[in-house]
DNA sequence: CTTGACCTTGGACCCGGCTCCAAGGTTTAC
DNA sequence: GTAAACCTTGGAGCCGGGTCCAAGGTCAAG
C-alpha cells in the first residue's frame, strides 16, 4: 500500500473512465466488477487493476458488444490467459452482425431516398398510403417474406 | 353495409398484415388506429380502410420511423391532405440518421476487423487489456472524445 | 350442446444499460 | 466546526414496442 497508485473512490475511478459512479456499482452488480476492497468506512477503493478493467469494458462497449459478452471476455481474461479465443468468436460474431445491419440500413436508406424522390416530384396528390408501400411490392400476401426485415413486402 | 369488403377481427386484420393482435390493440391504445366499430358483443370491427392504416403502419416502421413519428404523419394523413411534407421532414431526418448510423458501424467494422487481425496475428501473449484498446489511441487522456462514438479514444 | 378457438379488459413483464431517488453515514475544504 | 460534497444501500423508473397473462364472454363446428 506504500506507493499503490492511490486508492481510487467509485466516483474517481467514474470520472478517469468517463462513466457515472452508477455504471460502476451497475457493473458489479451484474458481475463484471468484482466487489472491491473497501475503506474502514465502507467506501469501495480500486487500485490501477480496477482502472485496466473498466477500460477494457469500456473498450468493449465502444466495440458494440453487449455486457454479457463483455463478462465472458474478463472471466477468461481473469484466468490469466488471454481471452483470444473467446474474443475472436465475439468479434466474428460481431462483425457479421454489423456487416448485416449496415447492409440493411443501406437498403434502407435506399428505400428512403427513393421515397422522399418520390414525394418531392409530386406523385402523390391522393392521399394514398399504398404510395408508401415499397416499391418493390408483390401484389397480395404472396408470401415472400425472406431475409432483409427492411425489405419490400407490403403484404 | 351491404358489400363492405367483410369486417375482420382484429385477428383477421393483425394476420393479414403480419403482426399479433396484441399489437394492432396496443397501436389502438397509442393512438395511432382511432377505435374501430364494435359487434353487438363488443368484438372490434375492422373495415378496408383498416386494413389500409394498418399496412401504412407497417410501411413505416420497416423505414425505421417511431411509432411518434408515424402518428404524426397519419394525424396529417387524416385530414385528407397528403402527408407529404411532415413526411419529408420525417425521412430526411431518418436519412441522416441512417447515414450517421452506416458510417458509426463502418468506422466500428473496421476497428473489429483490426481488432480481430491482431488477435489472429498473435500479439497478444500476456493479458493485457491496453490492447484491446482501440489502436489510433492517444497515449494518455489527451482529450479528443470527438464525433464518432465508436471512436478511438481510450482515455 | 359442448368443445375449442376466438374475443374482451387491465395490468404486469420483457429487453439493456443504466439513471434517479431517499435516507442515512463520511470525508474534505474552508 | 460546519457545510458541501462525497459515499452507502435497495428499489423504482425510463426508453420502445410490444408480449403474456388471467378471468371471463362469444362464436362456429361437429
Amino acid at each position: 500500500m506504500t506507493a499503490a497508485t492511490a486508492a481510487l473512490t467509485v466516483g474517481k475511478l467514474a470520472e478517469q473512465i468517463g462513466v457515472t459512479p452508477d455504471a460502476i456499482r451497475y457493473w458489479e452488480r451484474e458481475g463484471l466488477f468484482p466487489a472491491p476492497e473497501r475503506s474502514p468506512s465502507g467506501y469501495r477503493r480500486y487500485g490501477a487493476d480496477a482502472l485496466d478493467r473498466a477500460r477494457f469494458i469500456r473498450a468493449c462497449q465502444r466495440a458494440g458488444l453487449r455486457l454479457s459478452d463483455i463478462a465472458d471476455l474478463l472471466s477468461v481474461r481473469d484466468t490469466g490467459t488471454c481471452p483470444c479465443e473467446p474474443a475472436e468468436t465475439h468479434l466474428e460474431r460481431r462483425i457479421a452482425e454489423v456487416t448485416a445491419e449496415i447492409a440493411r440500413l443501406e437498403g434502407l436508406r435506399s428505400q428512403l431516398t427513393a421515397m422522399l424522390g418520390a414525394v418531392e416530384a409530386g406523385t402523390c396528390d391522393p392521399p394514398l398510403p399504398e404510395n408508401w408501400c415499397p416499391p418493390t411490392d408483390p401484389p397480395v400476401d404472396r408470401g415472400s417474406a425472406r431475409s432483409v426485415p427492411g425489405g419490400g413486402e407490403c403484404e
